[in-house]
DNA sequence: CGGTCGTTTGATTACGATCAAACGAAGTGG
DNA sequence: CCACTTCGTTTGATCGTAATCAAACGACCG
């Protein structure tokens, strides 16, 4: 049994949707693997002809985003803890967007072909990947609900919900009060808003007494209430039955 | 050889992005299945606590759309031929959103239990049916930054230009000139806009000549003009990295 | 022939963008 | 240690895109 693999968040991630045997288990600690370090505001490296890999966070924060022509910018996404930014990749699958480093970033680079291998033996494991896109998707069309349809108030309140959420699934704070992994600038970025009306919705809420920010520091009147602005409602994050697939081979 | 097939429009898609062996495409054609006719602006059935099946479009327009509280409404993807519509079924994952025919429409319902038996035995089929899903995701990151960050009329017309691209690869039209499956007041869901907008931009695009419209027949003065009101740049609709993870096993 | 649905037109409103500038904290170099 | 820069946050004033409200119109259908 692997214990100490680096990998070992991620496999936990892939197995709170997916129940995997010891064998499967050990196959994906044992991957190969090795550690980065990526400062903060940094991107990661894009891929060119190189062997192409897959990057799961270890600890920190980082985002998918894209650039537009007039020079607006849109966050895709937000990976933590467990999360991994480029699964893609294992199947040679390009997404146009760039990683970026939204704070100090240890990731760990598995090489493509070595997941590729696993996915002809093991099964179970494709399942498991699979899944981990699938809910990746699930959150994607969250957040083009969010940016359509939800009014600055509600969008602001929507995101740092699943922020919250998200960090407590992923063992690194509690989702009512944890330290904003994002910008103000950042989180207008990710919703689709200007930094200046993000600050005034933060200001609102504050007043209100529905947040209370301490530098970076966030917490949450309570959890409910906050949900309650956000129309928030986590099943997105947990889109999978219990039964079925989820057998260990 | 299974030749007359109704899966065969999915399996051509798949092979699009992946190569399947001989073996693989049959297992595939052979799935077992029945048709179903769905009336325009019905909603396909929820499963409940039945066996989950796969829907996947032979004929006509579907997609899927989220309705929130305070009752707007989000359409979240556009599903025409091959395409199927709820591929996370085969994984047991929930997607919390309705399927909504927009058209008249034919579909193959494949229970699920069976894809599910051949990811077992035939990863390269667990593959083909992952990149579908990943191409989805590709397009939904695409749909995010639409509404998030383009103007309605860059909105409107980005999403015209996929229609039509889409529906060109399919082979039920011409990228530049197709019938819009689409009323203009569930184009404004798409684009989260309002119908009276939509209207009013499709009537500015019609007065500059960038299109044309004849009831619903819509013709593109020129697909290159209409790409470039859209900021319309194909590569996310076609992801898959040519070589690689597409050999056929 | 009324009835419904989708489209079109017009008038008004408002939400959030934009522009501009000040402020505080953290980091850098002289 | 203190100027100085930089980055993120905050405040204020104004503007503009698209929403909203309201109603008419055309096509299709029973």
């Amino acid at each position: 049994v692997v214990e100490s693999s680096r990998l070992m968040p991620f496999v936990a991630k892939l197995e709170r949707h997916v129940a995997l045997s010891e064998a499967d288990r050990d196959a994906l600690l044992s991957l190969p693997c090795h550690e980065v370090n990526v400062d903060a505001g940094t991107c990661l490296p894009r891929e060119g002809d190189r062997a192409a890999s897959c990057t799961v966070v270890l600890s920190g924060f980082a985002c998918t985003h894209k650039l537009l022509a007039d020079g607006n910018r849109q966050i895709l996404a937000i990976y933590m803890k467990g999360d991994a930014v480029d699964l893609h990749n294992a199947l040679s699958v390009v997404a146009d967007v760039s990683v970026l480093a939204l704070t100090a970033l240890e990731v760990a680079v598995i090489p493509a072909q070595a997941l590729q291998e696993l996915l002809d033996t093991r099964p179970q494991i494709a399942r498991a990947l699979w899944v981990e896109t699938l809910v990746d998707a699930s959150i994607q069309r969250e957040w083009t609900i969010n940016v359509g349809r939800r009014d600055s108030r509600t969008r602001v309140a929507h995101l740092l919900c699943e922020l919250g959420l998200r960090q407590e699934a992923a063992g690194v704070a509690a989702r009512a009060k944890y330290v904003l992994p994002l910008t103000q600038e950042q989180l207008a970025d990710a919703t689709a808003m200007t930094a200046v009306h993000v600050n005034r919705v933060l200001q609102a809420l504050t007043r209100e007494g529905v947040i209370d920010r301490d530098k970076r520091m966030l917490t949450m009147a309570s959890w409910d209430s906050m949900a309650d602005v956000g129309q928030f409602s986590p099943n997105y994050l947990q889109p999978v039955q219990k039964g079925a697939s989820a057998q260990a081979s």
